[in-house]
DNA sequence: GGGCCTATCGCACTAAGGTGTAATAGCGGT
DNA sequence: ACCGCTATTACACCTTAGTGCGATAGGCCC
């Protein structure tokens, strides 16, 4: 049986925030609700600090010195860093808002913060990334097993997740069917999958598929 | 050539507005650069109006007497429209703004509207919604053809796309062999791909595939 | 030069998929 | 009772895919 509802203890909870009385209250929160709880005053303290694999979700102030929220958001994205972020910012406007929620947000909340509202965000957030992380890692490991494939491999894979047969990759490679063969059977080991429906399940999910 | 950057009046813009004054200037903002436009001052309105299925957008005011913009989206999605929303606002606040943008609005814009921002906005929308459109019809298509499979059919279809072999399909539902090779013929016909990788990619995409 | 990787091709054999025909059987509606 | 849909199976035949072994050849690095 998979945990649907995984407990607050398999769950780490990221707060990076400069106000030291909002910080404390909402450590406080979430530790009394049985959450791992760690947090930051600044985002590049977060930075610094070695994150655990855990499901999590990070809460983070917009406005701080040094690097913004936002910022922050937007470094983390760059480092395909999917954990979740819920903002909360006490001078916000709506296109601070409005941008936060474009690059991926869960939620925006204005201080004072509404503690129920804020819980409730988290985790959703926590139970939702629980859910998609064994999907992601299987993505990351697909896309890890692509990369050691070699250039022809990796065209033939290609025409194979497109329906094309042996026969007509051969032709259209200007190549034998029986090195066709060869490839695709390289590409089948080397990715690691059991089944073209795989293969092409994982190409589609982690878009490694050309274009035309 | 498939074009990029489709011309304006490929496209079709709606405006829903109660102030006067604003709707005009959208209006003729949107008319000038050569967008098909059309205007309705409440909600209702445009609920009535037959729209086309060109590729558009929906520029929508969030406080209107009536239904409130943020309704109307709420319906559209409901029904399973996905023209892209861009909301402008004269008196927004940040819990509204968050709630469109999780509903899928492409913008959230207070007024008084930058112009500049307003036809990035839409004309992003625009492009990623025609974009699309051809491939969510093409969605809608494989959807409604699923429909049209038997119990059996769409149980072996089920195991097909999750790589299951036809001999290990037969046992698992206690039939022969033979029986999965007619149901499975019929699924390829029926739902008119023409490769298992079809299959595979469009029952991903489509959502149609069971969980195990 | 020797080792390693990549790419190529051929052959033989096995397994799996796809098609067409035909037949049987139950179920529901006219 | 008859028709149509669904489900089932069998048989025959052909096409694809997959595997294992061997072999050649070019490029690169030490």
């Amino acid at each position: 049986m998979t945990t649907k509802h995984p407990k607050p203890a398999d769950a780490m909870i990221y707060v990076v925030d400069d106000d030291d009385l909002v910080r404390r209250a909402t450590v406080r929160t979430f530790a009394s609700l049985g959450f791992q709880v760690t947090s930051f005053q600044t985002a590049s303290e977060f930075l610094d600090h070695d994150r655990c694999d855990l499901p999590g979700c990070l809460i983070l102030d917009v406005q701080m010195p040094g690097q913004t929220g936002i910022e922050l958001q937007q470094e983390l994205a760059a480092h395909h860093v999917d954990l979740p972020i819920v903002f909360i910012t006490g001078h916000g406007d709506i296109p601070m808002s409005v941008k936060a929620m474009k690059a991926g947000a869960v939620d925006f909340l204005p201080k004072p913060v509404d503690e129920q509202q804020l819980v409730q965000a988290v985790s959703q957030a926590i139970n939702r990334h629980a859910e998609t992380r064994h999907q992601t890692a299987e993505l990351d490991e697909f896309r890890r097993r692509v990369d050691t494939l070699t250039k022809r491999e990796h065209e033939v894979m290609n025409l194979v997740v497109r329906g094309v047969l042996n026969k007509q990759i051969a032709r259209r490679l200007g190549i034998a069917e029986d090195t066709v063969k060869v490839h695709r059977g390289r590409v089948m080991s080397k990715t690691g999958v059991d089944s073209l429906a795989e293969l092409v399940r994982l190409s589609e999910r982690s878009g490694v598929a050309a274009p035309d």
